[in-house]
Order: structure tokens, then C-alpha cells, then sequence
DNA sequence: TATTGTTATACTCTATAACTATA
DNA sequence: TATAGTTATAGAGTATAACAATA
């Protein structure tokens, strides 16, 4: 039958395990496909240094801010309040990370990172930075910065914590 | 007290909920961040029309390839077989598709699309497009060309089931 | 013995809600 | 009463392993 004959022509133009064509073509589904794999080998990464996935983040966000609040921290993120609070456990437990009761408000706590935790954070941005290498490595300087400057802005469009990192 | 006026200034300058530069600068991490949000955006959004996140895929899958064996369509689109399962009862439970014993190999089950998965799958084209569309809204036509190649490319050196899709 | 599809189990992640201590 | 942090609970999602039928 001439049906068999087209999905057998088809079955050559699109070989056993490969993903449809239409699913390919939407860059919103590679978009997440990607990301998805990016925060997976990224958590991958971090496991091996004993830091889980939101260790750097908040780090990183103890390391530009000021002293801040717990939060403060996680609305930033964009981390549920409770969440925060496992990480911070062990960022502390580890000596990387100090939490100290606000004087003036006894309900706060103010956490600021250590020298530890600033020599950790150096160890964590060169592991993500790698990460970042690995995955930009087929794409050439200015087509990393086309992709970097598209990113930016699909994401200050739906979330507006993005907008401010902007400027560098 | 002068700790709580340093403390609002600050504000200004980064301002309370604003994601650190060090983060927004690694596109790897914009990458997970919005292929995360897409990821859940998706599932909202098909979860409406009563379908799972994977039921697009699976459809669009069956629509392009012949008649396929579960194991073909789990290995196209990188779930586990175990996984595949429960998609295919609920699709199936929605007369979307049919299983048949495969008569050279009763252990295989040949999976096709039904006139009515067909239809669905046409429905569920459309609202994938459609979360495109919003993620893409503030880029142009060159922008979102470039985007996608991109994508297309990092993808491809992970996982080589994206090549072939790379012709259209 | 190996493979297909299935089922069962367990584990991670995260969202929600309840609780405390302060305000 | 409301808020910051904490704790506890529950649910989604998925990875793993065991299983039955067939090869």
C-alpha cells in the first residue's frame, strides 16, 4: 500500500532515535531542553564539591550585598522563604555563611558570608563558569553575546529582578 | 540610626528583590533560569487542556515517525521506557492513540496517533506555539533566528537526537 | 539468557501550611 | 494583628529496580 511506502521514505528522512522535526523547530522547547540539562549538570557539579544547587546563588548574593536578610535573600533569588532556611543550615554548619539576630527587630536574622565562604565562592564561580564553557563551547564570541543579550531580555520580561544586572 | 539610613541607599542601588550581576551575568544561568520558567510555563498551560507535559511530544513524535514501538518514541524523545507508560494509558484512555500487539514480536507493542489524537495534536501545536510567542515577544524576527540556531547548536554537541532536526 | 513493556519503590525537589517568637 | 524565620507535611516528578511475557 502506497501508505507504507510514505512512512517508510519518512522513517529515512527521519531516523530511529531523533527527536520530530516540530518539536526541534520550536525554540521554546529547546530553550527548555537546554536549560533543563544546563541545571542538571550543574547540579551535578556542585554535588562533587558537597554545595548544593542554590549554594552559589546565595553566596554569590552574600558576596555583591550587604548585610541582608534572610528574606531579603530569597525574594532575590526567588527562593521560597522556608527554603532558604536547609541551605543556610548548612552554608552555616560549613562555616561559610553567619547569622546573627537584628538588634533592633529580634525576629530577623542577618546573614553575611564568611572569608570562608568568600574563598568557596571563588572555588564555585570557576566551577560554573565552567559549566557556562562547556555548554557555549560550539558558539563563537559574538554569537555567545547575541545569545547572552537575548536571554537577558526574554528574562527581564517576565521577572523584573533581572533588569537591574543589566548595566554590566 | 545611621545603620538603617546605609541600609535603604543601598536600596537604591540594588535595589531589594534584584538578582546579583555575578548570576545574571552567566548565561548558563539565564539559560537554566528560562528554560525552567518555559518548562513550567508549558506544563500550566497544557495541564489547562488536561494533558501532561509530555503528551505534545509524544503526540508530535507519532505524527512525524511511522508506526513506532514505545521504546522508539521514549528513546526519540529521552524519557525512560518505565516513564512512557503512563503517558501512552492516558492517551490511550483518551482514544489519542492505540496500542497494537506487534504479531512478529508479542513482546512489542506498535504505538499510533488516532484521528482524534491527530486533532488534538493540532490543538496542542497551536499552545506551544503560543508559549513561544510570549517568551520570544521582545525580540525580532533576526534575534529569534539567531536565538534558535544557537540553541540548536549547544544542543546538538550534548545530544546528537537533535541533529537531524537542524535541516528545517 | 536477553528484551519489551509493566509495575512497584524510593528519592529528590519544592510548594504549602502550620508554628514560634517577636513586633 | 502582622511579620521573620522555622518546622512539618504533602505532592509532583522522576529514577531505579524488580517482574511477566516473549524471544
Amino acid at each position: 500500500m502506497s501508505t507504507q511506502v510514505d512512512i517508510q521514505e519518512l522513517a529515512q528522512v527521519a531516523p530511529k532515535g531523533c527527536l520530530p522535526k516540530e518539536l526541534v523547530s520550536n525554540t521554546a522547547f529547546l530553550l527548555a531542553r537546554v536549560g533543563v540539562a544546563i541545571k542538571l549538570a550543574a547540579a551535578d557539579e556542585l554535588e562533587k564539591l558537597g554545595c548544593g544547587l542554590y549554594d552559589y546563588g546565595v553566596l554569590a548574593t552574600l558576596g555583591e550585598g550587604t548585610q541582608e536578610t534572610q528574606a531579603a535573600v530569597a525574594d532575590a533569588l526567588g527562593l521560597d522563604r522556608s527554603m532558604l532556611v536547609g541551605i543556610l543550615d548548612s552554608l552555616e554548619e560549613n562555616g561559610l555563611v553567619e547569622r546573627k539576630r537584628d538588634p533592633n527587630d529580634r525576629r530577623r536574622h542577618t546573614v553575611s558570608i564568611t572569608t570562608k565562604g568568600k574563598r568557596r565562592l571563588v572555588e564555585l564561580r570557576e566551577v560554573t563558569s565552567e559549566i557556562e564553557q562547556t555548554f557555549l563551547e560550539p558558539l563563537d564570541e559574538r554569537t555567545r553575546k547575541q545569545l547572552h543579550e537575548a536571554l537577558l531580555r526574554i528574562a527581564c520580561a517576565y521577572d523584573p529582578r533581572y533588569v537591574v544586572g543589566a548595566g554590566k
